[in-house]
DNA sequence: ATCAGTCTAACGAACGCTAAGTAAGCCGGA
DNA sequence: TCCGGCTTACTTAGCGTTCGTTAGACTGAT
């Protein structure tokens, strides 16, 4: 039932294999090939269902059978973009949390600035994340296990903070899902030709995210300059 | 393009004309005709473009242009849960606001207790939410209407709170959205058969929500015995 | 005689996907 | 230097299925 792609020919699932990431809080503009990003902008307006395969094919200016040539299926294009958009925010959030080097207040507020920061300059692939649940089962196990890791790592912050004294919560669980949902929403709300900047929006989200864990100072100011 | 329903026969758009509603905290198990709860399931698991207007019919057990007679199309299988559930939850939500009668951090957390309520005790219909980008201009406005309408209300209670002194908050409008999308968060993980009541993660929403406004003291204890 | 409610049957269009073929480049051996 | 075979990239044409929707006939109560 599921498509196997005959020969996985040149471009992987992932848009690249890797791209190299110097600085968490530099974005590039993202580089996708033809096909996703008509995949990416047809699936946003219309969801994975409401896409048919021709018209990301008519959009990208290919053949038909050449989306199946390189992706396998409709699957492959969805878990191409879910898993290259995920991936790249894992590797940011993971140079956030190692640039704090251990200060528990600098960890939350960068991995929360990080989030943040995904879910506006990538916004078109990071509201994709809803479509998560048209995965079949193995693909949405693996993209699940991904998404996971994220949350662990900012769940981890929040334990921390507690143990420390520095934050007050409840419920460190609740409460990080709950501050996820939050971030998440961004990517819903967020256009690119609005007033704030997404470095705006992540300041502000930083210190909404604080109050939410009862933090009782502020982490030293960022050293970001720009 | 837009189906009109030729007579608009017995059940309206809606489950029924309105439910009346006694106790904002009060949830009746969702009373809805056979055809809405098999397009509610199907919907929920399949998304709206992922569910075909037999699949309804062959659930709901009848013929497929029954579907077409009392609907109109697929879209009013949408509208009619979509209103349906919204309107309750603002109905609701009003009631909530004005058991405070006027004390601020009551009004603040009663609303809040009362979107998390809403939720979990209609997650079903709650998760619906996303698929509202697949209304029609004109439906989705009507539907987008109610919606502001719940966020104005939650709104205003976190501008008198910072007016009053009471809350501390950056930006309320941005804040308000935050809390928002993580209650909304709330209708995609919560299920039955979990360990924790609407009840018991309603009070910790409340709590998460006090300590996001920077509220400084707590509300007076509810008077819910149960 | 009317009419709301319900059915069977089918329309044309679009769907995901694939078989089969072709043109161009690469490669090691003679 | 040329050649035969292999691989990669891409095409035309169309398979079988399902889609949303509707025409039109039937039925039982008023």
């Amino acid at each position: 039932m599921a498509g196997k792609v005959p020969a996985a020919p040149k471009e992987q699932a992932t848009s690249d294999p890797e791209v190299r990431i110097d600085d968490w809080r530099e974005f590039a503009p993202l580089d996708l090939p033809p096909i996703l990003v008509a995949a990416l902008d047809n699936f946003r307006e219309h969801g994975y269902h409401g896409t048919s395969v021709r018209d990301v094919a008519r959009q990208a200016e290919v053949s038909l059978p050449m989306i199946y040539y390189r992706y396998g299926n409709k699957q492959g294009l969805l878990v191409a973009l879910l898993e290259g958009a995920m991936g790249e925010v894992l590797r940011r959030t993971r140079l956030a949390d190692a640039e704090a080097e251990g200060r528990v207040l600098d960890r939350f507020a960068k991995v929360v600035e990080c989030i943040v920061l995904h879910m506006t300059h990538r916004a078109a692939t990071a509201a994709l994340d809803a479509e998560m649940r048209y995965l079949e089962p193995e693909n949405r196990k693996k993209y699940a296990a991904l998404r996971k890791e994220v949350e662990q790592l900012l769940l981890e912050t929040v334990d921390e903070g507690v143990a420390q004294g520095l934050f007050e919560v409840d419920r460190a669980p609740d409460t990080t899902r709950a501050l996820l949902g939050m971030c998440q929403a961004v990517s819903g709300w967020y256009h690119t030709d609005g007033s704030l900047t997404p470095e705006d929006i992540a300041d502000r989200y930083v210190a909404i995210a604080l109050r939410t864990v009862g933090a009782r100072v502020r982490p030293a100011p960022r050293s970001r300059a720009k």
